[in-house]
DNA sequence: TGTACATCAGTGAACGCGCGTTCACTGATGTAC
DNA sequence: TGTACATCAGTGAACGCGCGTTCACTGATGTAC
């Protein structure tokens, strides 16, 4: 599974020109390609750098550190994941039960379709964990989820979780988070007929979504 | 949640002696130390030959590389695993459904007592993908898991599994997954209560393995 | 409108670091006769 | 039982590498008057 388009091309400086113009920007863009080039562990400060065309000190006057550039990668990765849930959702239409699992569909996919945005995610000990953006972002994206399996069981926005509830959120998380990790990780290659990975998962993904089906009030 | 005891420390060569004795275990015992430390990434060849009391060039002799060392540690983590599913099943009693949540159970215990080798496991870039060995023992904890999903179902262990059973195998091994990587990431840590992530996932772990429930025949 | 000046966004050279691996070597061991 | 010798398991110095970050600096920009 190939990734997807990165927002945009890391524009480089205008010809002869001192100041680069969007270092900032170009820098995030330069960050995400490396990522998919390389992976998380592949990346480093000098090589983004490098892509936009700047001097390996330039980046620390936006971001201070490796930890600050490849945070605000991850910030956009969580914004992008929670767009891919609430997409599901539309997919979804009324029936709660099919928009939860279209959800989780649209988790899996986002993973699948920018792998090395998403295990970066996960990785917080390459992030400023505690950056506040970063929370919110990942914050915005679990309420996404938790709002859909509300729905399902009939539980009002306001209303505190019973434990049945929680642990169906905390389920459905798990399965497409262990989905996407496994297939990523290349666990399924072995267990793929002949149509290879991507068709195995295609074919295998709606019916491991659709096993978590939270308690209905 | 700590690291459960490793299985020995890494012994150092006896006072004087040029010849250490047992310098490949004493490695593997001295890599599983340092992803204890310092985790998948915090590891160096270099250290574990320090940690033994040799020079740097002595594990080329057992290993040939980095790669090498780390195959055999995760192969080790593999075969514990399985221990852990098997231990589970024992658990587990008569019924095929019980045992198949202790077994789930067993895959998360053991992830977050061996957190770091839980992680080098499914890290293949770190690994020799492709070490016989290597792919024999995840066979083996593949099979064990694959195996108590047919009892449920009714599947006998020659009987090529059917599409929904298939992907209640699936399910069930991305449930354990995700959720024993969300825990180790941290990423639950939001959500405990007072008692912290340790009481939380403990208090939260049986419901959430009760999920997958696969079909019956 | 012109100008002085503060601030911003870059440069480029240098720092120290620790890594994995290679190399020619040597000390210890064990085996054949 | 003794000895020659092959093999094994180490040494330790050196290699080249690329990294993140710091530093004193300078060119460009924008703002106050």
């Amino acid at each position: 599974m190939a990734e997807a388009d990165p927002p945009k091309p890391p524009s480089r400086p205008a010809r002869g020109r001192y100041h680069h113009g969007d270092l900032r920007a170009a820098l995030v863009a330069a960050a995400e390609e490396i990522l998919v080039d390389k992976g998380v562990d592949g990346f480093t400060l000098r090589e983004a750098a490098r892509r936009v065309g700047v001097s390996p000190a330039a980046p620390a006057h936006h971001f201070g550190d490796v930890a600050g550039l490849l945070t605000e990668v991850a910030i956009l990765g969580f914004e992008e994941l929670t767009r891919h849930l609430e997409e599901g959702n539309q997919r979804g239409g009324p029936d709660p039960a099919a928009r939860l699992r279209e959800q989780g569909i649209g988790y899996v996919r986002f993973a699948l379709a920018y792998p090395a945005r998403f295990q970066l995610m996960f990785r917080r000990e390459k992030l400023r964990a505690d950056d506040p953006r970063l929370k919110a972002a990942g914050h915005a994206a679990y309420m996404a989820l938790e709002a859909a399996v509300r729905d399902v069981a009939g539980f009002a926005p306001d209303r505190p979780l019973d434990r049945a509830v929680f642990a169906s959120v905390l389920g459905a998380w798990s399965l497409v988070h262990g989905f996407a990790h496994l297939a990523l990780d290349g666990e399924f290659d072995g267990l793929a007929g002949e149509g290879g990975r991507d068709a195995f998962i295609q074919a295998m993904l709606p019916d491991v979504v659709a096993l978590v089906a939270p308690p209905r009030r």
